[in-house]
DNA sequence: CTTCCATCTGACCGATCGGTCAGGGTCTGA
DNA sequence: TCAGACCCTGACCGATCGGTCAGATGGAAG
């Protein structure tokens, strides 16, 4: 009865998503979609203003959560953003494992789109607060190292169940994350306006 | 004198490296090529018999030493193995940035053109490798963070000195895999033939 | 029955893609 | 001087891309 309607528009979003993560964005037409769905392509464009407002409203929600995580690690400094950025990212990777898959490796000339204006400033600051915002080269590196190596694992091992995943990869960050040994975010001399 | 012939081979060949790093495999067209080099897009499929034959080229280098890199995994076992994968791939990685960072992303789909047939078995033995040959999720997740994650952190940091960037990838690598605590392949109980 | 609106479609558009081809320069060696 | 190899080019090809548009369909409201 109620499942009688077509709900085209999800069908259409659905697929997409399946299609982008075989295929990437850019490899994948929307010739290609309307025949996963069984339309047309002018009804694809019927449904979504174009390719790219498709693929924006895909990612929406994963990039919702990553906003909230960004809020999260406001004003947190040196293990304590490390294990909040850690335990965020693991959580939202595992969380939209398709739709991080979808924006595998095309990542730098997507986030040139409008619709993901910011997401390039908040992915630096995850990167900076996995670092424990340190500036030595190693700490840097294995948070970038931290952070794509979980998008691709995540899109990878689409099999494996998310807590299985979710473990793995968190005990992993905890290892390979440098150690900010000293929990000096600023020697005492100048002004400590929050403490 | 010498200098003054032309060698347009090699200039289409280092123009495509620049524009694949920053646009992609697919996101660059020969006319993209031509353009940077300075000739016609004609010129580009005179030299190379079509777009797939020159990123065939432009990777060779990089494919042999990783075919090397596989012959020397071959038979080793348990933190060995590890330790061997660690190394050659990081030193791969460095000192071919930029091939790599041409892959980026691109990896699945470029793997299935004939000029890759093997790569993808190469990959999965060198990941296997790096898992100490390990069954367990979480010894081959933390494989694949490590190769995925090393790759990504060449291709970004193309400022970073090649021994400090080796070295902090090694760092980070024997950090993060996860060991191997007992060299037990397989228990007596089976027959062992090979021991 | 008529009107209206949401849904959907085939036909079509200009742009760009990878790739082909005939031919024009230029140099060399006979 | 001439033949031929080498390098390069503009013009062109069919295919496909994202996107537009007029119109067909069908159900609900008046």
């Amino acid at each position: 009865m109620g499942r009688a309607v077509p709900d085209t528009h999800g069908e259409i979003l659905a697929a997409a998503a399946r299609r982008f993560t075989v295929t990437g964005y850019r490899g994948t037409s929307l010739q290609d979609i309307a025949r996963e769905v069984g339309c047309s392509k002018a009804t694809v464009l019927y449904h979504f203003a174009n390719k790219e407002a498709l693929l924006a409203e895909l990612m929406a929600p994963a990039i919702e959560v990553l906003r909230s995580l960004d809020d999260q690690l406001n004003g947190l400094t040196g293990a304590a953003a490390q294990e909040v950025a850690a335990q965020g990212f693991v959580d939202l990777a595992v969380r939209f494992r398709q739709e991080i898959a979808v924006l595998r490796g095309e990542f730098p000339e997507l986030l040139c789109q409008p619709a993901f204006a910011h997401i390039q400033e908040i992915s630096d600051r995850l990167r900076d607060a996995l670092a424990g915002h340190s500036d030595r080269p190693g700490a840097r590196i294995a948070a970038l190292v931290l952070l794509a190596g979980i998008s691709e694992a995540c899109a990878e091992f689409a099999d494996i169940p998310d807590d299985e995943l979710r473990l793995a990869l968190l005990t992993l960050a905890r290892r390979a994350v440098e150690p900010v040994d000293a929990p000096v975010p600023h020697p005492p001399t100048t002004e400590d306006k929050d403490s």
